[in-house]
DNA sequence: TTTAACCTAACGACCGTTAGTTTGTTTTTG
DNA sequence: CAAAAACAAACTAACGGTCGTTAGGTTAAA
């Protein structure tokens, strides 16, 4: 009956909405039921808490996306990729885990910022290797403008970056709103004519 | 021989880089070589200090931007949208200001939130209709695919911050790349064929 | 002589952290 | 099988440090 988890999902939710400086370790263990110092029979320290809930969100995230590219069924890449947007959009507003990772990733604490960028580049950039690989296979590529799978697939994390980049400082709804200007323009200019 | 300037510009270096909550009003005192009380002859708190930076580098950077759009010469007006977002992201890594005012943005601190938005919002709304009356000026809207001024406009923003997020959480050089890899598709999806 | 801009000293609150103790469960042993 | 030992997970108390903030004094310009 250890609160070990709990632990680790407090901070989580208070990491993601008040950052590493503003979340303490007393309001972590108060939203846990138990005392500040019972923290440290789990944890060495605030930074190992949260490298510990770093690392294991971002292990979790990434099979959910491997899941989700690969399962790609056998429609449209872009009507995947649609759904993937959308997807990771409403992710943000439902979804602390998610939120947790978007903020740390733009701005980590300051002490960890190499240790974190160190676990987050290599993310993003298997991502973006998966998802080229993706373009890339014939079935995809005869349909792409000739401008290459790798001008796609970055055209495509960018404005998901921008999506998302909406559905922090604004809300769902201007961030859909985004998502459905952007994506024609997005599918005229990467599908062959 | 006031040094309420320098106490402004030391807190927005270290509200950009530190966050609020991470930036302590005795650093602010130390990086301008006074003492952290006196910081209290022309701030009422530190939130009425964080606010004050942050109105005056909204009006900044509001001028900025009217000028730079404004200022736009007879070019193909994807040309000055090139040098917008290119200008924006070198500014990112050269500029405190540019990185003060996308933290906040993003990530506000908690108690000043509502307030930090209310200010924010009018800012990137105007923006945005300003661009959006831009692409609707008869010379530019007859070259523009059939899918709106609107919808181009949304679609620029959206790019735009999505080379931003690069540049916060990567590099200049990545970001670069990703402007040079977006900026065809953006043009091949609003442009009349 | 008033006023503005700084100073020193100090406040209470909260921070992350350590030490040492209690408690209840698991494991080992007579 | 029951007693004893070991262990893990919580606790209380308190540490030194830093936080934002206030009170009150000094200095120099207006």
């Amino acid at each position: 009956m250890t609160r070990k988890p709990a632990i680790e999902d407090a901070a989580l939710a208070l990491f993601a909405s008040e950052g590493f400086e503003g979340a303490s370790l007393g309001r972590i263990a108060d939203s846990v039921g138990i005392r500040k110092p019972s923290i440290y029979a789990h944890f060495r320290s605030k930074e190992d808490l949260f490298l510990s809930v770093f690392k294991r969100t971002l292990r979790r995230k990434q099979q959910v996306l491997f899941r989700q590219v690969l399962h790609g069924a056998n429609r449209p890449f872009e009507d995947n990729l649609y759904d993937l947007a959308e997807h990771l959009m409403d992710e943000y507003e439902s979804d602390a885990e998610t939120r947790f990772l978007l903020r740390m990733s733009y701005f980590p604490p300051r002490s960890l910022h190499d240790e974190v960028m160190g676990l987050v580049n290599p993310f993003f950039e298997q991502a973006e290797r998966s998802l080229t690989r993706l373009l890339q296979r014939k079935e995809n590529a005869v349909r792409l403008h000739p401008g290459g799978a790798h001008e796609a697939a970055l055209a495509y994390v960018t404005v998901l970056d921008g999506v998302l980049a909406e559905a922090i400082y604004g809300s769902r709804d201007t961030a859909a709103k985004r998502l459905k200007a952007v994506w024609p323009v997005y599918c005229r200019g990467v599908l062959r004519p």
